[in-house]
DNA sequence: TAGATTGTTAATCGATTAACAATC
DNA sequence: TAGATTGTTAATCGATTAACAATC
């Protein structure tokens, strides 16, 4: 694994692997190809093959890939097999969905509280096992349990301040549903942003 | 306007674009340059140049560029002043988030059904106004409301078989939500993806 | 062995960055 | 006018595609 620093690109792509690589091996396959997996990715064999090679050596000349074999290593890279802590601010109808929909076990993450400035939320359970918490008590809680990532699904106006006070209290990766950029000092900070309206306008776009 | 063939980076920035201008707007700014748009775009003035001289000369020499003129010839290419009516297909919990949520009109969209195979959901309000049908009357109600676009949020295995039902009744632009990679015959058909594992995945693969 | 398919190098393509003349 | 800032051209950089020798 000569894995370091991969182009975007290819960091972008590869939960697109793996979730090919799932299906492939869900469905009882147990080698593939640049080619099928290109076909899946709707994308080339060149650039499966130009990909992977970022990783050293995963395939045999003749024979192709070992499925479970590039699921472990991809999940490696991915950060899959380790559990990190993760705590959601805004419990609305989004941040509820998401903590009661969205498997984060399975991508190696655990949600252990829900926070929410709104009184008539704060007390009660976001799902079964998960509290939501008063918003102020925040910096206390990440001091005691020390979380290491925050989604973010809040309005656009309040997800910049709390940003802020998520990472200077040391929560660094967050994984931001509001609608706006946010502007963070932190070097090490990192956000991964997923804006709907975004996605909407490159939809619409399309459409005209 | 010399809109045609828009490279595909651009496409996805016209949206981040119009959220800075929304904002330069509502806090009051009148005119703009390329060095402050860049700033809140985390991008550069010439990337931003660049990418304008995609819609031919919005802006003056020396002067900059018109806030309120921009936002309207961003607007109009993201076909955001003609209104499309939209179906949701999956009321579940991020379906009725998103309902209830999110606010389709200020994108160009009109929500105007939801569709479920639940008998529990059928029947009911996903939120004041929009209706549960059953999916088994899909191609009955496209037929006779002609939605141009859908909203997929639906498990993993039912996108794919309802995605092809869509776009063989004519929905042919899809806001996939769902955690797969839909193929599609039709060369018409377009996909827009919101696939939040992807993205954990990339916020997963920064913090190893 | 012969056929298949990789890993890698080289060629192409496209996007970003830099520079600057045009002009408000 | 002088200063500011665009629009555009050219240079650089990086990503994708094509080709093919290596090898299972």
């Amino acid at each position: 694994m000569k894995n370091h620093k991969l182009p975007e690109p290819v960091i972008r792509r590869l939960p697109r692997y793996y979730r090919c690589l799932e299906l492939l091996r869900d469905s009882g396959v147990e080698r593939t190809s640049s080619g099928k997996l290109a076909e899946l990715m709707s994308s080339t064999a060149s650039q499966v093959r130009q990909d992977f090679s970022c990783f050293g050596k995963l395939g045999q000349q003749g024979y192709g890939y070992n499925v479970s074999k590039l699921i472990s290593e991809f999940g490696d890279i991915l950060g899959m097999k380790t559990v990190r802590s993760m705590i959601l601010i805004g419990a609305g109808h989004l941040g509820s969905a998401i903590a009661n929909n969205f498997d984060f076990e399975h991508y190696g993450f655990r949600l252990i509280a829900a926070f929410d400035n709104s009184k008539e939320l704060i007390g009660t359970v976001i799902r079964p096992g998960i509290e939501i918490y008063d918003i102020d008590r925040l910096e206390e809680f990440v001091e005691e349990y020390r979380p290491q990532a925050a989604v973010l699904t809040l309005t656009q106006t309040a997800a910049q301040p709390c940003a802020e006070r998520l990472v200077r209290c040391g929560v660094k990766y967050l994984w931001n549903f509001a609608n706006t950029e946010l502007k963070l000092e932190d070097t090490d900070a990192v956000v991964e942003d997923v804006r709907f309206s975004d996605s909407i306008l490159v939809l619409s776009y399309y459409m005209t």
